[in-house]
DNA sequence: TTGACATATCGATAAACTTCGATATAATCG
DNA sequence: CGATTATATCGAAGTTTATCGATATGTCAA
């Protein structure tokens, strides 16, 4: 029910990332936990629209989040994203090896 | 110059991969050179459709285009596939290590 | 040349997406 | 409780995108 069935997941994924001002929402939140009103003002876009970007996100499981109090955090989920990149590199690009090692945890 | 704006080049990549038939186009050509009718034929779509998809691919520089004869043959670039898959993972994920080993050259 | 085939481009239509103001929901505080 | 703050959802407007029929361009063969 959280996800329609017959879309891949490849497709669910590049469809996350595509929008610039998406784009620019993940690398803000990439490494350290952010607030949407943070977000907003980071972005110079309207509320709504952040948390519609967000909502994309978070369908695609591309965020961790975390109510604190009255504020929302969003933080993007590296392990995530970074296991997308490669299942996009492991069925388009077969003939090319790509690993995944974790610097730190 | 071959790219036209300040849209990030990983925008350009998501949004090439963001479709659902581009990207059956794409399996069918990751591993072998692929003609446009070929794709037409396998993918049950009409001609300019699958043209259409090509020519974003070709704009996004993911496939390697050769003529042949009459024929035109399509092959996913799999170096620049994986390589945009990578940096997406090094803009999105910077804590997780990506990897990119060639299996064969 | 002409004709046949392969692919690209054009133009129209419909669906999907982005954006934002207005409003609803949720949590906190007094 | 009511007021305030933070975020989500709704609805509308504008933009982009996918699709396809018609047509143009390019290539080969006779």
């Amino acid at each position: 029910m959280v996800k329609p069935q017959d879309i891949p997941e490849t497709v669910t994924f590049a469809k996350a990332l595509a929008d610039d001002t998406r784009q620019r929402i993940m690398e803000l939140c990439c490494c350290n936990p952010m607030t949407v009103n943070e977000l907003v003002e980071a972005m110079g876009v309207a509320q709504p629209t952040v948390s519609h970007h967000l909502a994309i996100l978070r369908n695609a499981e591309l965020v961790h989040v975390e109510r604190r109090g009255k504020h929302i955090l969003y933080q993007i989920d590296q392990q995530k994203l970074a296991e997308n990149c490669c299942q996009v590199a492991r069925v388009f690009a077969p003939g090319m090896d790509i690993e995944l090692a974790e610097s730190e945890s």
